[in-house]
RNA sequence: GAGCCGGUAGCUCAGUCGGUAGAGCAACGCCCUUUUAAGGCGUGGGUCCUGGGUUCGAGUCCCAGCCGGCUCACCA
């Protein structure tokens, strides 16, 4: 017989003594609480903790988690934890009685728990509840790793990165830090929406299976629709679905919403993740810029509420404007390959020796001659040459028409459009665009697109007629943006993996 | 998909030259009525990731596989 099992079976003896003595923890279905732990140690005087006469202290109630329980003959302590914060109860054998003591003593780390009592300081100064009365809540059957801890130090905790993945809930008991990140990243999407809410943009969801899935490069996942008997795809963006109900006059819209892409697995990358995207009518580039700035400063301040800082946990200043650079400039600045080094793609290579060429500071490197145009080419050295210089929050515009059918030209640069990427700490968080809403310049971008799916471009974009058929009817000008979300919570956060912020990453299966 | 590293008690980890498996915490028993990484005494607990192989003998060496981590590639 293995331990655990021994030590599931003595748990399971213990629940029945429970259930003999009357107190059946999962037979109750409700606690009322006094408030939350920390509550209660901030309004400790407040609630009577530092008065004399005992018999005047108000009742206190709480409810949690017992976590750590120091057993002391006929007296005993335990911290009980709501999650995010924790209290210690002092029991008194005298004060419960016979009764409910053996009813704590047939208590464990881990189980739930419910008691009443006063608030008062113990002799070693911890504000904690003197128990009167204590209700057993649930009946944990198995050893959690809680691990110890003291003036912020953990000892013996859940270390192991695979079971912090898979059992996400032990995850979320035991390691603090770890939990704040993983609801810090619901704090920051529940800020996005006040701050769309707030500006009059309204709120969509659009359809997760498609015939095509389109707005982004990118390969699919696919499934099969019964009730139709045809396959479908999982949305790889949400930019199609949005851009229709703006042809269809509603002027500010907004999605946050799962998307999907058949792609490697990385500490930045997931097959699925969540995407933002806005669209708002009558608004250029420029304005789209400006929302980017006032969303991200918004989202840290939410943050930060209570030190009203504009400093994200990464260290980014997020109350200035973002430097603004054109992708060319930028390229001519630190490769010195000129805008006429890059007017063609022959030009390109020419220039660059038909040869690999390596980034001395990051010692990545690239092959011209794998590039079958030239936006590929310029967007290649962008991420080679320029992404790692833009530390602080920077837009980079102007990118080429081959890498962007969705943007509207640029009337001033032929070969190039009207789209940004925002970029901070090296890493792309955003792209927008200025919209083409001229449906014949859309559909000759996405004839240009099949020609290169048909050339064997997996991720080129499909033909979306039903699209098309939308912007006939006539769309306004409008800009839009999308902004990864699990990467904006990085951001803020400072978290380095994606999977620390992800609740539940995909595992493969195993133990 | 490639390279490197890892998988030993519930958790965190040792394990020498190949010689019958160790610690702390957790658990269990006893003592202790203001402790807090409580303390003292005692006890139990192992598919050493899996499957082969070498060997008198494998946690340890070899081969294959599984799962994970890191880096790279694709990508946001």
């Amino acid at each position: 017989m293995s331990e655990e099992q021994s030590i599931r079976e003595l748990r399971l003896e213990k629940l029945a003594r429970l259930r003999e003595l009357g107190h059946d923890p999962f037979a109750i279905e409700r606690f009322t609480l006094t408030d939350t732990a920390d509550g209660l140690l901030k309004r400790f005087s407040e609630l009577g903790g530092d008065d004399e006469d005992v018999s005047l202290k108000p009742e206190v109630r709480f409810a949690g988690r017992i976590v750590s329980m120091r057993f002391m003959g006929k007296a005993a302590f335990a911290h009980i934890s709501d999650g995010d914060g924790k209290i210690q109860g002092y029991f008194r054998k005298d004060d419960i009685g016979e009764y409910l003591w053996e009813v704590l003593n047939l208590m464990d780390i881990g189980d739930h728990i419910g008691v009443s009592g006063y608030l008062f300081t113990t002799r070693t100064g911890e504000k904690s509840i003197h128990v009167r009365t204590l209700d057993p809540l649930s009946k944990s059957l198995q050893v959690l790793p809680m691990g110890k801890e003291k003036d912020g130090h953990h000892w013996y905790g859940l270390e192991d990165v695979e079971l912090r993945y898979r059992h996400r809930h032990l995850d979320l008991v035991c390691n603090p830090e770890a939990r704040k990140l993983l609801l810090d990243r619901s704090r920051i999407v529940s800020a996005v929406r006040r701050f769309f809410d707030g500006r009059g943009y309204l709120e969509v969801e659009t359809p997760l299976l498609q015939l095509e899935a389109g707005g982004a490069a990118a390969r699919t996942f696919s499934t099969h629709y019964n009730a139709y008997d045809v396959d479908v795809k999982l949305r790889i963006s949400l930019e199609l679905y949005l851009k229709r109900i703006i042809c269809g006059d509603v002027p500010k819209v907004y999605e946050i919403g799962r998307v999907f892409r058949n792609e490697g697995v990385s500490n930045r990358h997931n097959p699925e993740f969540t995407l933002l995207e806005w669209y708002e009518a009558y608004s250029n580039l420029e304005d789209v810029m400006t929302t980017v700035e006032d969303l991200c400063r918004f989202v840290v301040e939410d943050m930060n509420k209570s030190s009203g800082s504009t400093t994200s946990s990464s260290g980014v200043d997020f109350s200035k404007p973002w430097h603004r650079v054109d992708l060319l400039t930028e390229i001519e600045r630190h490769t010195k390959l000129t805008a006429d080094d890059l007017s063609t793609l022959d030009k390109a290579k020419r220039a660059l020796g038909d040869r690999e060429i390596v980034n001395p500071a990051t010692g990545k490197r690239i092959h011209a001659t794998d590039e079958a145009h030239l936006g590929g080419l310029i967007e290649k050295l962008l991420e080679v040459f320029i992404e790692p210089t833009l530390q602080e929050p920077t837009f980079v515009v102007g990118y080429p028409i081959e890498t962007s059918p969705l943007a509207k030209k640029d009337p001033k640069r032929p070969g190039f459009t009207r789209r940004f990427e925002a970029y901070v700490l090296g890493r792309e968080l955003g792209n927008a665009f200025s919209e083409i809403n001229d449906p014949i310049d859309q559909r000759e971008r996405f004839e240009q697109q099949v020609r290169e799916r048909a050339k064997g471009d997996a991720e080129a974009h499909p033909m979306d007629e039903d699209f098309l058929f939308a912007l006939e009817g006539g769309m306004p000008p409008t800009g839009g943006c999308g902004i990864g979300i699990d990467r904006l919570v990085m951001l803020l956060t400072g978290a380095e993996h994606l999977r620390e912020i992800l609740l539940f990453p995909m595992m493969k299966p195993g133990r």
